[in-house]
DNA sequence: AAAGATGCCTGGTAGC
DNA sequence: TGCTACCAGGCATCTT
């Protein structure tokens, strides 16, 4: 499933490869995503070019002079670009042509992302605090975006935004686990189930922790395990970009680092303690007894 | 109002 | 072999 890191990384690979390309046909041949494709999107984006590509949480924002066409990966979203005169994919759902006779393919297995159209009015608008440095650190390059799936979301956690003070702050009102908090947008975005689990073993904090019970130097420990964990996928995605040209992109990009997820009843690489497997909030979680202790006080008298 | 819990969407796969 | 349960991300909705 696409995290966070394959997003950016996608994103990366959209601006090399179509940023001002005419757009000359648009074929939607699954029109039932999560949400409706827009029944008017060939006609909105017929003769346009995409003039600048960005992505906020795990949405992608391709930018038009009238709109903007906001991308959502699901599930098994995939988007690639290939050569127009390849052959339809099997699970391919939407495909762009463009004038230099290149393709946007939109391959979806199980239909859960999303295709949507955000008309220009609704944007460009001040960047929110915080964003400004996304712009300045040259990782990114988001733009704020008035639309109801973006106006909730925390920030980016590889902004400078978001630190330890920031975290601290937020999590002293949630009392749910942390591994449930990491995961909730608000509190920060993109951050999946995968990489929850792999920055709580980085920053040895138990994922049953009460948010509201990390201590300050929990948060520092936890903000730079994420982005470490984060950085280092972006890193790998970034080495594969160019298998987005050649639509021989099947690797994944985390499956060589993962330290804890997967990994059940398989020894730390840390303490060779077996890696044990919870629910939590209804979702897979993996950590080590061991490493991540259960911080619980007992009480002595 | 804000936090937390639950349900839903799709389709492949594991287990029986 | 064919069936059911389960799982995934994240939004909508309901409850507290």
């Amino acid at each position: 499933m696409p995290e966070l890191p394959e997003v950016e990384t996608t994103c990366r690979a959209l601006r090399l490869n179509i940023l001002h390309q005419t757009i000359t046909k648009i074929n939607v041949y699954e029109p039932n995503l999560r949400w409706p494709v827009p029944e008017n999107l060939a006609n909105l984006l017929l003769g346009k070019q995409f003039l600048d590509i960005s992505r906020r949480a795990k949405y992608l924002l391709l930018k038009t002079d009238i709109g903007t066409l906001l991308i959502h990966l699901g599930l098994t979203g995939k988007l690639l670009v290939l050569p127009s005169k390849t052959p339809l994919h099997f699970h391919e759902r939407i495909r762009v042509n463009f004038a230099t006779q290149k393709s946007l393919c939109y391959i979806d297995q199980r239909k859960f992302g999303a295709f949507l159209w955000v008309e220009a009015e609704f944007y460009p608008l001040a960047a929110p605090t915080g964003f400004k440095s996304v712009m300045e650190d040259g990782i990114l390059n988001n733009y704020a975006l008035n639309h109801p799936l973006l106006k909730n979301i925390g920030p980016e956690p590889l902004v400078a935004a978001f630190n330890a003070t920031y975290l601290y702050k937020r999590a002293a009102s949630h009392k749910i686990p942390v591994k449930q908090f990491l995961l909730d947008s608000k509190n920060v975005a993109g951050v999946g189930n995968i990489y929850a689990s792999e920055a709580l073993f980085g920053a040895k904090i138990n994922p049953f922790k009460a948010a509201s019970s990390l201590t300050f130097a929990d948060c520092e420990n936890l903000v730079i395990a994420i982005q470490k964990v984060l950085e280092a996928a972006i890193f790998k995605g970034g080495t594969t970009i160019r298998d987005f040209a050649s639509g021989a992109d099947e690797r994944g990009y985390f499956q060589t680092e993962l330290k804890v997820y997967g990994r059940t009843g398989k020894p730390c690489y840390a303490c060779k303690t077996p890696i044990v497997e919870i629910r939590l909030g209804q979702r897979s979680t993996f950590y080590c007894p061991c490493c991540q202790p259960d911080v619980t006080i007992v009480s002595h008298q």
